[in-house]
DNA sequence: TTGTATTAAATGTTGCTACATCAACTGTAA
DNA sequence: TTACAGTTGATGTAGCAACATTTAATACAA
């Protein structure tokens, strides 16, 4: 269905700015079905991420601050999603040795068990988007970039 | 600039994934523009959307509900924003005479004077995503609504 | 060594989403 | 007319983003 459908707006500026409004939307309708994938898994998506973080660097520790780099949602409170997961003990948090300052977390056993579960949810649900054959898929990747690029 | 540089990860699982995770970080980025450039005039990217709703109607009144169906991010607490809407004197609320029930919002002469000003920012800011052409910004449009296709 | 700047994480505030619930009102059928 | 289901908007709660500030620890220069 065509944006113009979607939020019932007949007319845009641009094509720019249809492609800006388009983007935000078909986001907001990725992010939620993925959020409803999560929420049986009694964990949100920005704990998901941050776990994701953390298992792509097991068994090593990851320091707030480089959770923090590497979350879509740039700056942030990481430092509260890390509360949330030692609460759910997804991950555990030590004092790192050689500075005080700093924190290390680590994810735990059942926290990587809860990823290899999702994991398989994330698979089935990635038909969903074969709406697109796997050409398409890199075409819109590719442009995307190049719409970030000038950065 | 990849979106594997940006977010600092190597691999994704399939060209699905990394197109998804590729639309939720750029459409961030986006948003993140749009909020800056709403911040100095004293609103937010969402209040922003109802004012541009309750201006397509302009000068008839909108119901909540009707705000609620046309905005991005879903079901909502339209209410609440109208509220802050409302103290800022950009629209009126008044009790719909036919349905008691029903509440009427209509954008004030100062609401549609301040989005004249936004109109003027936003057509600047455009100019921003010009690393695509228009024909590119058009396909990468048209690759969304085929994504969301499905529904 | 002491003072200052810097860094890491935590915390407080405002505004938002998603969801559940509530209160008031309306439409309809018994 | 009354009872009840459905609708409309408001409100309470939990969680997150963005930003500013605070606290503690560290680095470094005088």
């Amino acid at each position: 269905m065509s944006i113009e459908q979607d939020i019932k707006q007949a007319r845009f500026r641009s094509p720019y700015q249809r492609m800006a409004v388009n983007l935000l939307f078909t986001s907001n309708w990725i992010g939620d079905m993925q959020m409803r994938l999560m929420r049986p898994q009694g964990i949100t998506l920005q704990q998901y991420n941050v776990l994701r973080i953390l298992r792509g660097q097991h068994p090593n520790p990851v320091r707030v601050a480089d959770i923090m780099e590497r979350m879509l949602d740039k700056m942030s409170n990481a430092s509260r999603l890390v509360d949330k997961l030692v609460a759910k003990e997804f991950v555990k948090r030590t004092e790192c040795c050689s500075d005080r300052r700093a924190v290390d977390v680590v994810i735990t056993e059942s926290g990587l068990a809860l990823l290899t579960e999702i994991d398989d949810l994330q698979t089935g649900w990635e038909t969903t988007l074969s709406t697109l054959n796997e050409t398409e898929a890199n075409q819109l990747s590719n442009l995307l970039d190049k719409l970030r690029g000038s950065e």
